[in-house]
DNA sequence: ACGACCTTGATTTTT
DNA sequence: TCAAGGTCGT
């Protein structure tokens, strides 16, 4: 035992915070209020478990909810402990399921190049198999069975189960247990695993195969869980069966592992998704002999801010009680505004922002705006291209949840796993090749007919009953290019694979040859896929296409797309720095912002009915995780927090009227300044929503006549400038070309120019080929000018 | 088989 | 408002 390092390890700790670094022996909750430090404890304990010889790296499980928590979490071991850090197993929940699935799918009998399917896959499978069995999409939606079978995922109930306890006089219930039973046939054939899968298999694993938990256990000795609030009870059990808990069919000799949780019950947003608090607020009778250390110092806000997060959050019911305190001193107060409607408010967003920069000295890279629903960044973001402010939206429609990129990677899964049916059939007619609907069932009742996959019928598509001549045609025409794209797969590297895949099945001519505005982003992102693949191949020399995809399917964040670097060292390097120095506004929901802290926070939209939400209104439940994301928002504030909502908004078209949020009379009114009121100020106690409407009806037609009004304005070229930083992307330097140009294509050959549109990156040229007319953007095309 | 129209319905979402 | 799915006509 290095004793010198260990005590070097416990330097600058309060003592709550060196408890739970030193704590042995037992399982260990660690409560860990929001700014309490939690990650630093978390990196110190593993560190110190490591000086002081109780354990060594590869003893160490360490799971987090998020890749980017992993990430960050190896950082700051990797910070402390050097290079062995690399031998720890630091992962997802998901993750570590798929190391062990795949390291020990031989030995249960199960195979080990399954496909995982996202939400999007799953329900497109359900759709499927509901479709099969006439159930009614009206009445029984396939979102609402999907979620069902989810929830029975989660609580470890398989079909089988499911279907023996179910109240099948219960129509809803019957539906669902003859699709979880077809559902979980299909993907057993398509040999595919969905997320949740992937947690209640390996809990099966362990419980069918004694020796494959031994092994773990044996291996793990310490396990350490982050976001523990956040678990559902199929990672409950995962946990259970790694710590082996004694008295639990364990009659082996192996003792319990130690077991560390940290977690604050107060910041559980995904009751929704099954995540249940029970987990983290039972912990003491789950495990007797637990310690519990509470974080309550705070280190990143000013007491104004806490006081009203406290505040906040003390009207949940049934709660551990828990005050959050900082020794930084009371700081600003908190600003409020409500502004006429939803474009005054964001207005005032961006004046107040750009007031800031020029007195505070802030930086746009310092300003976070927090809004409920995802709907809400778009007057936001209006505001702010006008007024020329740089941001970035973070979340939203995801990177690999882009139709494109799906279409992109069905073909290469197929490719990796033929009996992935639910890609088969996606790119079956994508891009359009004539085989359309009635073929397609055609051939799958071949394949039900004669047991095979989908795509064995596929190839002997001749037999498949009531198939037309042209159809075929197409189906043959599909196989062969499969086939030859296959070839291709199993001889070159990942990149060769999707270029072929995008170039032969004609999806890239398609999209080029479209003038639909979408289609050009649409190209750009199969460029930056290409880019994906290409920054994977370099730091795997040695990875499989199947290696990228799965990386791929755990990895489905928008921001872990590493940024495809274009133009020479130096551009990159200016744009890196300039990005680092200013930084843009970052606008995110509240559940995307868990984690995170910004000097300035803007939480807007703060409005009955919105926020909270109105589908929570009628449970007080619901209500309650509603005010927990209120804490979120407001805990994620260092220095200056805002709170802003407005009187009218437009929501489905409509002009609507909102109170304000209880969530605002629920902060101490003393700890606000209101730069602009609103008729019902809650500490009035009570409005009348009769009076306060006749208002929204007037200010509607006043507030759109705000806008022009402001300095900033006016500045229509801002947008593309805000959105290109905010990708943190260089400009690529586009090629310069005229009418009459002779150009060569990399695919298309040789070829004239017969029109060019549009400016700088957004240029279009028009260019005549040996095979037809395209529209090409000249900032991904591969064009070159000719002599 | 496919595209043009129409209806419908709409939180949050770490993997 | 706006996007996605269903229906209908060619």
């Amino acid at each position: 035992m290095d004793e010198a390092r260990a005590a070097d390890l416990l330097q600058g700790l309060n003592p709550q915070q060196e408890e739970a670094v030193k704590h042995g022996g037992s399982p260990l909750l660690i409560v860990a209020g929001a700014g309490s430090g939690k990650t630093r404890v978390l990196s110190h304990r593993i560190a110190y478990l490591m000086a002081t010889g109780r354990s060594n790296p590869g003893q160490i499980l360490a799971i987090t909810f998020t890749n980017k928590a992993a990430a960050e979490m190896r950082e700051r071991i990797e910070a402390l402990v050097g290079g062995v850090a690399k031998t720890m197993w630091i992962s997802t929940f998901h993750s570590s399921c798929v190391r062990i699935l795949r390291r020990e799918a031989k030995s249960v009998g199960m195979n080990s190049n399954f496909s995982i399917y996202d939400s999007a896959d799953s329900l497109r499978l359900i759709t499927l198999v509901a479709k099969g069995l006439d159930l009614d999409p009206k009445r029984f939606t396939p979102k609402m069975i999907m979620h069902k079978i989810s929830a029975l995922k989660n609580e470890l109930i398989d079909d089988e189960t499911f279907a023996a306890t179910a109240n099948l006089s219960d129509p809803f219930e019957q539906a669902v247990a003859d699709v979880y039973r077809g559902y979980t046939e299909r993907m057993r054939s398509a040999n595919a695993m969905d997320f949740d899968d992937l947690i209640a298999q390996t809990v099966y694993m362990f419980r069918a195969f004694p020796g494959v938990a031994e092994y773990y256990r044996r291996r793990f000795r310490h396990i350490l869980v982050d976001e523990y609030q956040d678990t559902n009870h199929a990672q409950y059990a995962l946990v259970r069966e790694l710590v082996g808990v004694p008295g639990e069919g364990n009659t082996l000799d192996i003792p319990p592992a130690e077991l560390t949780v940290v977690g604050d019950s107060d910041q559980s947003i995904y009751a929704f998704r099954g995540a249940d608090v029970r987990n983290i607020n039972d912990f003491e009778k789950d495990y007797p002999a637990a310690r519990t250390i509470l974080l309550e110092q705070n280190y990143r806000s000013t007491q104004t801010i806490l006081n009203a997060a406290n505040a906040v959050i003390s009207r949940n019911p049934n709660r551990p009680e828990k005050r959050l305190w900082t020794a930084e001193g009371s700081g600003e107060k908190i600003i409020g505004y409500v502004g006429e409607n939803e474009h005054d408010e964001a207005r005032f967003i961006a004046e107040e922002i750009d007031r800031l920069q020029d007195e505070e000295n802030l930086r746009p890279g310092d300003v976070a705006v927090f809004y409920r629903t995802n709907a809400q960044s778009r007057s936001l973001e209006d505001v702010l291209v006008r007024v020329g402010l740089p941001y970035k939206v973070v979340g939203g429609t995801r990177f690999y949840e882009r139709k494109e990129i799906k279409d992109a990677l069905a073909y290469l899964r197929v490719l990796v796993n033929a009996d992935d049916v639910v890609n088969l059939r996606r790119i079956l007619n994508e891009p359009k090749r004539g085989i359309g609907d009635r073929a397609e069932y055609s051939v799958a009742a071949l394949a039900e007919r004669e047991r095979i996959s989908f795509m064995a019928a596929l190839r002997r598509a001749e037999e498949a009953p009531g198939l037309a001549t042209r159809s075929l045609n197409a189906v043959n025409g599909f196989v062969k290019l499969i086939d030859d794209l296959a070839e291709v797969a199993a001889g070159s590297g990942a990149s060769a694979a999707l270029e072929a895949v995008l170039e032969q099945t004609g999806y890239l001519a398609q999209l080029r040859s479209s003038n639909d505005p979408q289609d050009e982003s649409r190209v750009e992102n199969l460029a930056e896929l290409v880019a994906v693949v290409r920054e994977y191949e370099k730091d795997n020399p040695e990875g499989s296409l199947g290696e990228f995809l799965e990386q791929v399917s755990l990895v489905a964040d928008a921001d872990s797309i590493p940024d495809a670097p274009e133009g020479s060292a130096e551009e990159v390097a200016a744009a890196v720095e300039e990005s680092r120095q200013q930084g843009v506004v970052t606008l995110m929901t509240l559940h995307t912002a868990k984690g995170l802290e910004f000097p300035v926070v803007f939480l807007t939209g703060l409005e009955q009915g919105l926020f909270p939400h109105q589908r929570s209104a009628t449970d007080p439940a619901e209500l309650a995780e509603e005010r927990r994301l209120a804490y979120v928002g407001l805990t994620r504030a260092r220095k200056r927090l805002y709170i802003t909502r407005s009187e009218v908004r437009s929501m489905w078209g409509q002009s609507q009227y909102n109170p304000a949020s209880q969530f605002v009379g629920e902060i101490p009114q003393e700890l606000i300044q209101w730069k602009r009121e609103g008729m019902d100020r809650p500490t009035w106690g009570g409005s009348t929503s009769a009076g306060s409407s006749r208002y929204g009806g007037s200010h509607w037609g006043a507030g759109s006549g705000t806008g022009s009004g402001m300095g900033a304005g006016g500045n229509i070229s801002a947008a593309p400038v805000a959105k290109a930083i905010g990708r943190v992307q260089p400009q690529k330097e586009v090629i310069s070309v005229g009418v009459g140009d002779k150009v060569n294509h990399t695919s298309f050959g040789h070829g004239t120019v017969l029109a060019v549109e549009g400016t700088g990156d957004k240029t279009v040229a028009k260019v005549k080929f040996d095979v037809g007319e395209k529209r090409l953007l000249l900032r991904y095309a591969p064009l070159t000018k000719e002599a």
